[in-house]
RNA sequence: GCCCCCAUCGUCUAGAGGCCCAGGACACCGGCCUUUCAAGCCGGCAACAUGGAUUCGAAUUCCAUUGGGGGCGCCA
């Protein structure tokens, strides 16, 4: 047993065909925290065998998103290893010799079968409602048949020699003892006419060749687990434990897709979510601790981590959730961090009429003010970008709050803006020492005069503390801005009735 | 159509026969705080799919039904 764990040797596979789903992230994360709590190996391995959908620059992608959420590969790409090459479109004699074998053992065979053809023949099966799969039509062909199709120029593919009969069971780590009749499972291609194998064979090769010990992937492979362990068995291979994982599902319950809005880590990035966060909840998507902790860091997921935790339900992605959790990290992190952090989206969001680059001293006088208020790092431009711009566009009638009328806003920003002329020091105190006054001398509310003030210092209303606000923005700003309310309420007509 | 998996609040989940007329979190709804918005604190709403069986006792075991998901490619 503890022999066992020593070993621990996974691998996160993933095909350079996009930038990779939450879904798939997932798989590797749990891969990760499985190896990382046993002391063991995590190995990333490129799964490159379909020609026609390889994606360019997709691997650096892929790569680029572990390396975010810190998920560290101890063979792969880049790092190299003992098993490499770690692509499998650089493996292609390891699979094709392997496909070899199995058709000289008698355990598969080639197949001549045209695209076109085995079009008919499915469109033929979905017609008399029977199940789809090769109907093993070159199975029983003879050697010298075989040959002679091979001459005449014939493209053919390697098909697995399933067995008719019996039975396939293994125990699911998570799911426990599964069965499938060996009858329902066609003969499956093994090799494909253009050389590269499918991923059944590739994946059974290199995980036995990788010394894979368990492979934890989407639940979604489970119906092709028997085909694997055939397999192993024809291959004469041990094979692994498998665990299957619940998927991830989109809002309405089905596989999760670009159709359910952002599923990209890299778009989730972009859109300024932490990646402590995004790790975090991902972990708790299938997985959880116990009845309450939910809140972990990356040492105590991978302390804690357990397949006999893993849930065997599907798991909605929780938008809601990830902004709640994301809001929380943000909060926690200390204000230096948080501005850092906060800058580049700055940069790249506000209006490009912005001077760059963005003084420093400035945006971490104003990054306190919206810290507990934004649930992403994206949030932060529109909630600030009035300490930015010169001239505010707002609509007049904004300045006229509740239980305001035009003759009385003009009061109080006329009042203000003598008082605030008379300051000697523009500081969040002596602003408020200032204007908190006003509201008994003008027999007013505070949400009156300030939401006034607000709105006019601002042009929105709805913004970080008024005094403090005021104190960042500086004394002439904000007297200018008060200048240019009262010039809209001058200007502004008068609002008709019922409009 | 066939095969496989799954089934607790809207969502993520705790629960491995009595501790559960079911606990936590998000969301939602109130309240407090408050210059707006947040944050924070307090409170509330809300679930064991259905039917059988086993048992003194079932969310927890078994069987059906229903529902959901996944698979059935020279894709992974």
């Amino acid at each position: 047993m503890a022999k066992e764990k020593e070993n621990v040797r996974v691998r996160y596979a993933p095909s350079p065909t996009g930038s990779p789903h939450v879904g798939n992230i997932r798989t590797a994360l749990f891969n990760w925290l499985f190896a990382r709590h046993h002391g063991g190996s995590f190995i990333v391995r490129i799964e490159d065998t379909d020609v026609a959908r390889r994606v360019e620059g997709a691997v650096d992608t892929i790569l680029e998103a572990l390396r975010w959420l810190d998920m560290n590969w101890d063979e792969g790409p880049e790092v190299g290893g003992e098993h490499g090459p770690y692509f499998q479109s650089q493996r292609l004699e390891l699979y094709q010799s392997a496909a070899k074998r199995l058709v000289e053992q008698g355990d598969a065979y080639y197949c001549y079968c045209t695209p076109e053809r085995l079009e008919e023949m499915r469109a033929e099966q979905v017609k008399l409602k029977q199940p789809p799969g090769y109907d093993r039509r070159c199975r029983g062909l003879s050697a010298t048949g075989s040959l002679l199709k091979f001459i005449s120029g014939s493209r053919r593919v390697i098909r697995f020699m399933t067995p008719l009969e019996k039975q396939t069971s293994f125990t699911d780590l998570i799911r426990g003892e599964v069965t499938f009749e060996n009858a329902n499972i066609d003969d499956f291609v093994l090799l494909k006419s253009d050389g590269y194998p499918t991923y059944h064979l590739a994946s059974v090769v290199d995980d036995h060749v990788m010394a894979i010990s368990h492979v934890l992937r989407a639940e979604e492979w489970l119906s092709s687990t028997p085909r694997h362990l055939m397999l192993y068995r024809a291959l004469g291979y041990k094979p692994p434990q498998f665990a299957h994982l619940p998927m991830l599902l989109g809002t309405d319950r089905s596989k999760l897709s670009k159709r359910h809005g952002a599923v990209s880590v890299t778009e989730y990035k972009a859109q300024g979510y932490l990646a402590e966060a995004m790790l975090n909840f991902l972990s708790l998507l299938g997985w959880s601790l116990d009845d309450k902790t939910e809140i972990m860091n990356r040492q105590k997921l991978i302390d804690n981590f357990s397949l006999k935790r893993v849930s065997q339900t599907a798991a909605i992605f929780n938008r809601e959730k990830l902004d709640w959790m994301n809001g929380f990290y943000i909060r926690s992190l200390d204000i230096g961090d948080f501005t850092r952090r906060v800058i580049p989206f700055l940069e790249r969001d506000l209006s490009t009429e912005i001077k760059r680059p963005l003084p420093d001293k400035y945006v971490s006088r104003i990054t306190p003010l919206i810290h507990e208020r934004v649930k992403t790092l994206a949030d932060v431009t529109e909630l600030t970008d009035f300490f930015f711009i010169d001239e505010l566009d707002y609509k007049p009638e904004l300045l006229i709050v509740k239980k305001m009328n035009p003759d009385l806003a003009v009061k109080v920003l006329e009042t203000s803006r003598k008082r605030l002329g008379r300051l000697k020091e523009f500081d969040e105190n002596s602003l408020e020492g200032a204007l908190r006054p006003l509201t008994e001398e003008l027999e007013m509310k505070t949400g009156q005069v300030f939401g006034t003030l607000r709105v006019a210092v601002t042009g929105r209303s709805v913004a970080p503390p008024l005094f403090q606000t005021m104190a960042v923005l500086g004394r002439e700003r904000c007297l200018d801005r008060i200048k240019a309310a009262l010039r809209k309420l001058k200007v502004a007509p008068e609002e008709p009735e019922g409009e």
